[in-house]
DNA sequence: CTTATTTGCGATAAAATTATCGGAAATAGG
DNA sequence: CCTATTTCCGATAATTTTATCGCAAATAAG
């Protein structure tokens, strides 16, 4: 569904979201351990969703990342896919047409638009906040 | 979403079912030709088929891919999809977690059991004969 | 200013996916 | 049989994705 670096990114976030509703800025090494995803990799990542403004670096001693409390009911998951993956997934076709066009549409596109809409809708509403409450209260985990 | 691999073998089996609907077996070139994908690869993805009893073949002169009309209405998408991709559209976390599991769940995993068995369900009760019929009423198309 | 620390970044490597190539095996027809 | 045709199959190559490495840039503290 996603790629590896979605998924990382995402738990990155939401780790990092559950520190800072503490106060706690983390380090990169921090999350990887708590996220269970390559390091430099990682580091990547989180690179770009700091150059689209998602989580704030702070390079140096006492440094690493942080995302501002206030922010993160706005940031929806679907702003993280976008950064990461890009919008395929939600304006693609299934079938891997050109662009999809429902006046030409593949054999797949009635099953698939509802399908995708819906997806695209769970992640419009599904906010870093909800993510990140659903960690701390232990509901769920992040890795196994 | 799908594998490349998994869009060329859904996208071929729709071709050769409108043309096993018509009595024609069909040669490799024609399917790539006619479905804008490789031929040595499709070809691999062809014998995958073969293998799992989706698709029956016959080679030398005069063969070529064939599907029973008989078996179009029972065969459904998402056998297709399982034989190139596996299950794990179906079964896996949408987060990578090592599985799915609701006890222990991801922060995205209520959300995405919904939208994956919802998936899964349209793969289900999506016969290649419905998807063949839409190429032969022109209502859809295999490649733009 | 110096040092220790931490992110940023470019180059590189490993792995997985996608794609190509060459020839073997089967088969129909003459 | 012999030949032409076509799928099958293993090896190889190209591309994309995932992952690592080394060092530069920034920053806090003494
Ligand atoms: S044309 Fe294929 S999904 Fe819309
Ligand atoms: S545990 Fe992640 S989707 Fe179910």
């Amino acid at each position: 569904m996603f790629s590896k670096a979605c998924e990382y990114g995402i738990k990155a976030m939401i780790y990092v979201a559950t520190q800072s509703l503490k106060g706690d800025r983390v380090k990169i090494g921090d999350i990887v351990e708590k996220v269970g995803s390559p390091e430099a990799f990682t580091a990547k990542i989180l690179s770009d969703l700091v150059k689209n403004g998602l989580i704030e670096s702070l390079k140096g001693p006492y440094g690493g990342f942080a995302i501002q409390p206030a922010k993160m009911e706005s940031i929806k998951v679907i702003q993280i896919v976008s950064v990461i993956d890009g919008d395929s997934i939600f304006r693609g076709c299934g079938l891997g047409l050109a662009e999809c066009n429902a006046l030409e549409p593949c054999p797949m596109h009635s099953k698939f638009v509802k399908i995708r809409s819906e997806l695209k809708k769970a992640l419009e509403t599904t906010s870093l906040l909800e993510l990140a409450n659903g960690i701390k209260t232990g509901k769920t985990i992040l890795i196994r």
